[in-house]
DNA sequence: ACAAAAGTGTTAAACTTACACCCATGC
DNA sequence: GCATGGGTGTAAGTTTAACACTTTTGT
């Protein structure tokens, strides 16, 4: 037996306590809104959903959360995060990013338990599917799709000197699904100090969403919209293989929460998308044609 | 006794095992070389840096390491990684970045430890000040300040079909500091596959760095050329409080391992600089005036 | 005819890039 | 004078942004 073998031998690893380490997702798509009126020539409106689940026990029973759970002996965290997403939505292509780590104290009551939050965007097609499956599932789980709105209600900016800086936004989030309504009002607090920026999200108020979930999915959201903002082909992952133009370009706009103009919109996307020759007619307009993903395109990144 | 409080006095926390939980560190700096002839009219040379600790016990014994610590319960993993970088440099007000987890099953043969990865820049300054600090301390521990090069070394992309793509890139990573040398070959493996990126690193050699932190230190320094990139003023990180345009523009130029043009390079960063009256006098040619970061330019970002 | 959406073209402004050039200093 | 780096200007090329316009469909 070697130095390093009689080390680990003698090793008492479980001298310190441990924290449980989660996955917790924030999984959206978009979907389009059934429109009332038939006749009506206008394109079904789209929204962007946000899956949570209704928590069957303790803490926060009734309430809502991101789908996760937590990591296994033997797998990642990534493999966590999929297996989750698995069982929670059924979609097995989903895009998955590790977005941030949420370990302060007394976030969960059940104790030390430390979350690593994930981004997923699933397909549309593939989630409309699938919910079917979940709400028939045999666990019973509780799964919504929730409308999701998160909104800059006011935001200040406090010069301390040359070299400090504050900037405060509160954010109001709300949540909608059938008659179930969640809100909450989070703040996000950043520091410029020393040249070094430090950045505090704070749950002010939370009406239906269990644990600090409130903070995580303003976060995430914020994040998801720098992205889609810095790189427009990353909203592909909210849409099916075949796809609109228009479609494509209002998804980006449902995230970003503004319009865009769009022969701009088109010739800034024009390498990363296919041409095909199926056509769709969907009403009292000229048909569009459906677009691919140009994959080639997305080399080198 | 309410049902919410029953439930948690009965619930069973220490059921599954748990994994200890820690934060390491990639800690850039920038240090300019020694020059050995005193009459040469050219600039000290700058070199890139990471700091090293060679462990005392098993496993990986004399093995070098990133610098890091275990999560501890009542703080953040911020707090962590910023107690860790204090009691390693010194640094009170260093950049701070979580960059990724990883969490492969026996990355550690102390038993099941994840790693939340940093990358820290401290700013030469401070850092030269406190790396004596760090040498004379009273733990002794061993730490260096290694010349890190990382070349791309072979780039493979293969074609499977229209839709799925691979892309395997091999690193050298080079470190060294005084006599001591060392080496990895890191792959990194990428596929497009069902629209989805699969990115995999993979450690094909590594001498004398201990535990998977050949891959870690990959993936960080990728990082930081991606983030100086597409954004040059993340290198203020590495700058004192005044520098010279031509000391910041070389730095960003060390990072990125590519030479800039002057003037094009002035203009993009001329609105996060405020040009002050000092002027600096070191040889055979012009004097040049010192800058500082105007904070108020980082606004809104 | 007309509403709705598909799809293209045009122009000015902004930014990027590659150069060329002059300036101040120490030896 | 000359080597070395400091510092600025210009002109071509590219990208962005705002706008106007034509086309195709169902009612």
């Amino acid at each position: 037996m070697n130095e390093e073998q009689k080390f680990l031998s003698e090793y008492n690893f479980n001298e310190y306590e441990k924290p449980s380490v989660a996955a917790d997702m924030a999984v959206f798509t978009i979907m389009k809104e059934e429109v009332s009126k038939e006749d009506c020539r206008k394109l079904p409106e789209k929204k962007l959903k946000l899956l949570m689940i209704k928590r069957g026990n303790p803490p926060y029973k009734d309430l809502w959360a991101l789908p996760g759970g937590f990591l296994k002996k033997g797998e990642t965290i990534y493999e966590t995060a999929r297996r989750e997403l698995k069982e929670e939505t059924g979609a097995q292509n989903a895009y998955l990013e590790l977005c941030n780590v949420f370990s302060e104290k007394d976030r969960d009551p059940r104790g030390w338990i430390i979350s690593q939050a994930f981004m997923a965007l699933v397909n549309t097609d593939e989630t409309q599917e699938n919910t079917q499956k979940i709400r028939a599932g045999s666990d019973a789980k509780e799964a919504e799709w929730f409308e999701i709105r998160l909104e800059k209600k006011e935001e200040t900016n406090t010069v301390m000197s040359e070299t400090e800086m504050q900037f405060d936004i509160l954010y109001e989030l709300n949540m909608v699904s059938q008659e179930i309504r969640l809100n909450a009002t989070v703040a996000e607090h950043k520091v410029y100090q020393d040249y070094h920026e430090l950045v505090e999200y704070k749950i002010i108020n939370s009406e239906g969403i269990a644990f600090d979930h409130a903070k995580i999915i303003t976060c995430i959201l914020n994040r998801l919209r720098k992205n889609v903002e810095t790189d427009a082909k990353m909203a592909f992952d909210l849409m099916p293989e075949y796809f609109t133009l228009t479609d494509f370009q209002s998804a980006v706009e449902i995230i970003l929460d503004k319009q865009l103009v769009k022969p701009n919109f088109r010739r800034k996307i024009a390498d990363y998308v296919i041409k095909t020759d199926e056509m769709v007619m969907d009403g009292g307009h000229r048909p569009s044609y459906l677009y691919k993903r140009n994959v080639k395109s997305f080399y080198g990144q």
